[in-house]
DNA sequence: TTGTCCTAGTTTGTATACAATAGATAATTG
DNA sequence: CAATTATCTATTGTATACAAACTAGGACAA
């Protein structure tokens, strides 16, 4: 595993907690290798916005509650967008991946809630799949690009807050509704039922951010050299 | 001025112009610094998708009409909703710094057209200010990152076909629409103005955009070793 | 002539060394 | 005791060296 994705791994996962800080020496000794392949990552963690720069050196970035409200707001915009030129344009190999995008996405939750195995974060890695595969089908590369560098920071805070039946079943409702708009080519549908299935999310996001970012006040030192 | 900053300049001026190979030591060798501070600013440059990668090294990357035409979409999205949001968050600050903008934008242009004096390079810079100033007021940090980020990319082009007194007329008016909008409070209006606005200015760039792309097909060698 | 293989030369990727300085700790003073 | 300043250590930023591998060019064969 490269550098890259060592690091955007552990921060995803809550690993490498926000405002920790990440020195040069202390990654190049866990992956074992020297320092320059290790800068290259840190830089482009820092350009997509993961990371936050300081005078010397670089922490894992954190965000308040206003940078979460804002992200999910450009997020709404533009997968709401996505979803509308998906109803347009999508084929049928679109709804065929689509569909069995949300079925493993549902197989996965259900065998979740019967046995209790799987991780929050294979489901969540599922449901980020379905979604892309309605960004796949509105034909805009960009706009697929920009999606998936604005997606994963709110990811961080995901896992602290998930997981009850009720959620769960909304979800499953909402791709439904989202899924059966794109189908039918109902554009204006397809674009409300992804908004309100985003905001959605958001609300039950938002109250726990404070807590969240209470945990990590205080500046982390690395975990034993 | 350091490396970054120094090769996107020329890119976007068309010195360094799409998919020519730019080498690590001939860049070094321009600015009188090592290697290593160079590999940071084409691996930024990279990852804000200005450069694109081979298998070994960089390009400057191009764009073909059906790029053109999918970021042309994702930034009326972006802008247009950043109108919107700055017709309802705007304050008095906001308005005067936009009429400040747009005012400096229209004095040059004027000038340009009585004097022949001022570059291409500074008029358009101006328009980016106002279209900034705009962004700005919507109170939307990240969207503005984006926007940032999404529209210097056709930038590129935009230096080639410029610069009529039709054209020169329409953004003229364009731009009081937006701001008269934004003024008022006309949410909608705003959106829509903008929206208009910049289609319009995709609409004068496509057609070029093969030709630009004949002109480069081959891949360039460095200027003078 | 066209295609393939091989070789030579560039250019990159990684490691490492060294100097500059930011940030932490201790000392000092109000 | 708090707050400011000074000192010192840890970490970064830059340069450089060396090995790996890609690209390009030419030779050779079909």
């Amino acid at each position: 595993m490269d550098a890259y994705t060592y690091i955007k791994k552990r921060i995803l996962h809550g690993e490498f907690p926000p405002k920790m800080r990440l020195t040069e020496e202390y990654l190049a000794k866990q992956l074992q290798i020297s320092r320059t392949p290790i800068r290259e990552a840190l830089k482009q963690l820092e350009t997509e916005g993961l990371m936050f720069p300081m005078k010397r050196g670089v922490r894992v970035r954190h965000y308040t509650k206003e940078d979460i409200r804002q992200i999910y707001d450009v997020r709404t915009l533009l997968e709401g967008y996505a979803a509308s030129q998906a109803a347009l344009y999508r084929t049928r190999e679109n709804l065929a991946e689509m569909k069995e995008a949300n079925d493993r996405y549902e197989q996965t939750i259900n065998h979740y809630f019967q046995t209790g195995e799987t991780t929050v974060e294979s489901i969540l890695e599922l449901n980020q799949t379905f979604h892309k595969s309605i960004v796949k089908a509105s034909k805009n590369q960009h706009i697929m690009d920009l999606i998936s560098k604005t997606v994963v920071l709110p990811l961080i805070f995901r896992s602290f807050y998930w997981f009850n039946e009720e959620q769960m079943r909304d979800s499953h409702e909402a791709h439904h509704t989202i899924l059966h708009a794109i189908e039918v080519q109902d554009i204006e549908r397809a674009r409300a039922a992804m908004h309100e299935h985003i905001y959605h999310g958001r609300d039950q996001v938002l109250p726990h951010i404070e807590t969240i970012a209470e945990d990590y006040s205080i500046p982390h030192q690395h975990p034993s050299k």
